[in-house]
RNA sequence: GGGCGGAUAGCUCAGUCGGGAGAGCAGCAGCCUUACACGCUGCGGGUCGCAGGUUCGAGCCCUGUUCCGCCCA
């Protein structure tokens, strides 16, 4: 067997055969309960991050667990199109050829894309499976493949007949960059940006005089319909119904008054209004009937209402504008201001609020019912308190602007009929308007919002609106496995899509994970050159040690440091289990398994152990606890297996034990190992298939073995004590051999007189292994020099004569009695502590009092052994 | 402004029922013992942010408070 394990080799051996061999698909007609994860598909431009590892190993994590715990389980992989991203990245190949998508015209650059994809857009699946990942891939999905293109359009003509979906013209976000209208969620609002807070006069229309008024977004005045007073402000209610003059724009604008947008305290107490910019002014429009003046142009130029400003850009005659109220007189000066600012959260441009006809989706009814299913449990969050951050955001909701002004995408079922205007939105294409039968129609140019489609993924991905057998037996899917951050952006729009389209939600479980930072708790980001690209982690670590790293640190929904170290610690750890395995191949003798077997008190014991924790780690896993399955499967195998057992076994193979005894050790030497690859499979699957596939009795792979389970391993309390006094006993003739500083070559004779010691002299093979003890004796106290030790409450000696000196062996024994002394001192105070043994409970006094007792002997026998050493002198 | 989370060993973090504070890494000391020096053995290290309260008993429950982070407006 090699002498190192090779997760490059097993990976690139293992995961095609697994692939080929059709062991990751799901069959919904399979026996067994349901185990259903659609994967939260990544967009088909991107590539693999940490972000992506992580939310993957743990879903493959529970895949593998659940398919080898019998479940009928499946894992749907897939991606998503992208809209805004995608349709970026053609244009951009566009740019270099110095052509726009309009000269080549919305089929060609449609084309363009879907041969873009075909090329690139594997990218992300192929590093798929370099992680190991499990996925179905015969069912892979896109969410512009034809299926789910069909299921989008459903869902849009049903919710537009139900009323559900509208079309209207009012304030938008809108992205000048990208050139779309953006929904709120895709709106990041930066804090803090330094600004200036600039003020200037409008002159009364009269001549009377002038009204001052402050603006962060000076070029905005072009579009100001309105001053707005606050009605009781005495300083302006002569004013309220005159008008004032705009300096540019041959309007007269009316001063109102309006108590909701005007702070009398606030700067001058009179508001410039632009209803059609700013999403408190649009308001005060819609209240007072004002005009709604749009200044831009999409792509941020001010359009023919800019007069003079005409055609510049929206921060060019923001400059200008200022420039030229200076010249006529009307600058008030200006003050440094901190605010807020809206960014695309795509192209990372501001974002100009915008009145535009768009499509919604109408949300309060949608909301209500995603908020109960979650409150009565149908949908269940882990860990809960993310159930806040869901329902915040339900009961704040506004309606979803689902249009965008992209090709890439969903189209928009709507035509618009040209000669009687009406809007016909349908299943299929039609020929003719519905209304008056006219063939003048034009479908919307739009497309509609990725996250539409994404919102359907749960039950489109299975073949809904069709009644598939996958409907009928794998939805709801059972648990959706992602990241606290899209909890809004997908999460809650799943839940009110599945609802509404399926009558049901789309998953039972909400298992939130944290994000991955850097060592220094910093979000991991390109431009901040702090990212740790998972795919060279893998290189280096290897895909098995990367993802027990990342199983590890999954803790209950926090944010993970990451440091290299914890996949070098992981690394560290595949290779203890290699060596363990490669010593269970080199000791399998060569007499065969076969025949009848003696099993030693070692082999039960393990084996007991060994169910323990098969218990806990199925346990950890069920409930999404995924840091305690990996610790439990750690601490087994390098603290008990490891360090004990393996040690244990050495004694029984290497020493005069009967054949049927050795025999039985090699037995549960690869009995256990069989155990610690289906342990270990979920987290590393490379190495617990290779593992499995070179241990005697195996068939088949490891995937569809059979995941352990507590009965197969059975308990034994006597044999879990009796090991514990061995244990006790080595640890204790291991600690005299350091703190007397005696070479581990010395022999040392170990002697008691005490009963449950006794048994001790049955363990002289395991004494001599793990502590290197060549002699028991069933004695008391040895002539000369002696250290004491407690084994099982009772004293036990190590003969020292002629190898230390008393006062070493003196001041060891002072300073175990004054740590014991100090326990049972803790003890007492407890026990005598007013009320204690009146209002604890009757067994919790009972364990105390026990604790007494044995704390009193221990130090009884500590100070025995002192006084002896004493009288020596 | 509203909400959520965090503060526990030098670092990163666990701690489920309220019942004697843990792991990994780092540190110190000793070992190339025939699976593993990617290892083994032993040791040291904590005012559980702070202040109150409830309780026989609080890292855990309650109130207040400081600092850090995140989300929403």
């Amino acid at each position: 067997m090699a002498r190192l394990y090779d997760p490059h080799e097993a990976a690139e051996r293992y995961y095609p055969w697994w692939e080929e061999s059709g062991f990751f698909r799901g069959n919904p007609e399979a026996p067994g309960r349901p185990f259903v994860i659609v994967i939260p598909p990544p967009n088909v431009t991107g590539s693999l991050h940490m972000g992506h590892a992580l939310d993957l190993t743990l879903q493959d994590v529970l895949v593998r667990y659940h398919r080898m715990a019998g479940d009928n389980t499946v894992w749907i992989p897939g991606t998503d199109h992208a809209g805004i991203a995608t349709q970026w990245i053609v244009e951009k190949e566009l740019a270099k050829e110095g052509r726009t998508r309009h000269d080549i015209g919305r089929e060609a650059f449609l084309e363009r894309t879907w041969a873009w994809k075909a090329t690139y857009g594997g990218t992300i699946t192929r590093q798929l499976r370099r992680l190991g990942a499990s996925c179905d891939w015969t069912r892979e999905r896109f969410t512009l493949d034809e299926g789910l293109t069909r299921a989008v359009r459903e869902a849009f003509v049903r919710l537009y007949e139900q009323g559900l979906i509208y079309r209207d013209t009012r304030l938008i976000h809108w992205d000048p960059v990208g050139q779309t209208a953006l929904s709120d969620l895709e709106v990041v609002h930066e804090e803090g940006i330094q600004g200036e807070m600039w003020s200037f006069a409008y002159p009364l229309t009269d001549g009377s005089g002038e009204i001052v008024v402050a603006t962060t977004r000076p070029e905005t005045m072009l579009g100001d319909t309105a001053v707005a007073v606050h009605p009781e402000d005495p300083r302006y209610a002569h004013l309220v119904g005159r008008t004032v003059r705009h300096p540019f724009c041959e309007r007269e604008v009316p001063i109102i008054a309006d108590a909701i947008l005007v702070d009398p305290a606030f700067g001058t107490g009179a508001v410039k209004v632009t209803p059609a910019h700013d999403p408190n002014d649009y308001e005060v429009g819609k209240r007072h009937g004002l005009a709604f003046v749009n200044i831009l142009k999409g792509d941020g130029t001010l359009n023919s209402e800019g007069g003079p400003f005409a055609g510049m850009d929206r921060f060019e005659a923001r400059e200008a504008v200022k420039e030229r109220m200076a010249q006529l007189g009307l600058d008030r000066g200006s003050k440094p201001h901190v605010m807020a600012i809206g960014r695309s959260q795509r192209s990372g441009a501001f974002v100009e609020p915008m009145v535009s006809t768009q499509w919604f989706v109408r949300m309060k009814p949608l909301a209500a019912p995603a908020t109960a299913a979650v409150e009565h449990g149908f949908t269940r969050f882990v860990p809960k308190q993310w159930e806040n951050t869901y329902f915040s955001w339900l009961r704040g909701i506004t309606d979803w602007c689902i249009s965008r002004q992209l090709w890439w995408g969903h189209r928009i079922p709507a035509w618009y009929c040209q000669a009687c205007g009406h809007i016909t939105v349908a299943r299929e294409d039609p020929e003719a308007c519905a209304r008056c039968g006219s063939d003048r129609i034009e479908q919307d140019p739009d497309v509609l919002d990725t996250w539409f489609s994404s919102a359907l993924w749960p039950f489109s991905t299975l073949g809904w609106p069709e009644r598939t057998v996958e409907m009928e037996r794998w939805y709801p899917t059972t648990v959706l496995v992602t990241a606290y951050d899209i909890i809004f952006f997908w999460v809650a729009r799943m839940v009110f899509s599945g609802i509404h389209h399926t009558g049901s939600v789309p998953f039972r479980d909400v298992c939130i994970h944290g994000l991955i930072r850097d060592a220094q708790g910093q979000k991991m980001s390109k431009t901040k050159g702090n990212a740790v690209d998972p795919l060279l982690t893998i290189d280096r670590y290897g895909a098995d040690a990367f993802r027990f790293a990342l199983t590890q640190a999954t803790t209950q929904g926090s944010d993970i440091a990451w440091e290299d170290g914890r996949v070098e610690s992981a690394r560290r750890y595949t290779n203890k289990l290699w060596q363990a395995f490669r010593f269970v191949t080199m000791n399998l003798g060569d007499e065969g398994l076969e025949g009848p077997v003696e099993p030693s008190v070692y082999d039960r014991w393990i084996l007991a152990r060994l169910g323990e924790a098969v218990r806990r780690v199925r346990e950890a896993f069920e409930s999404y606890r995924f840091n305690d399955a990996a610790n439990e499967i750690y601490a087994f195998t390098w603290d008990e297996l490891c360090d004990w057992y393996l040690e244990l076994a050495k004694g029984v193979l290497y020493g005069d034990a009967t054949p049927g005894a050795r025999r039985a050790a090699r037995r549960t030497l690869v009995e256990g190992m069989g155990a610690v690859a289906r342990l270990v499979h979920p987290i590393m699957p490379f190495l617990g298939e290779e593992i499995w596939q070179h241990l005697p009795g195996t068939t088949g792979s490891v995937m569809q073995a059979p995941f352990p389970r507590p009965e197969e391993f059975p308990s034994d309390p006597a044999v879990l004590d009796e090991i514990h006094l061995l244990q006790e006993a080595v640890v204790e003739v291991r600690r005299i051999r350091s703190e007397m500083e005696l070479s581990p070559r010395i022999g040392l004779t170990l002697q008691s007189d005490g009963q449950r010691a006794a048994c001790l002299g049955r363990h002289l093979p395991a004494l001599r292994t793990l502590a290197h003890v060549t002699r028991f004796l069933a004695a008391g106290r040895p002539e000369g020099v002696s250290a004491a030790i407690l084994v099982g409450g009772e004293r036990a000696f190590v003969a020292l004569e002629g190898v230390i000196d008393v006062e070493a062996e003196r001041a060891r024994l002072d300073r175990a009695i004054e740590k014991t002394t100090r326990d049972l001192e803790a003890i007492e105070r407890r026990l005598s502590s007013p009320g204690f043994a009146q209002r604890a409970p009757a067994e919790v006094v009972e364990s105390f009092r026990g604790k007494r007792a044995a704390a009193r002997d221990r130090v009884a026998a500590l100070e025995a052994a002192r006084a002896l050493l004493e009288t020596d002198r």
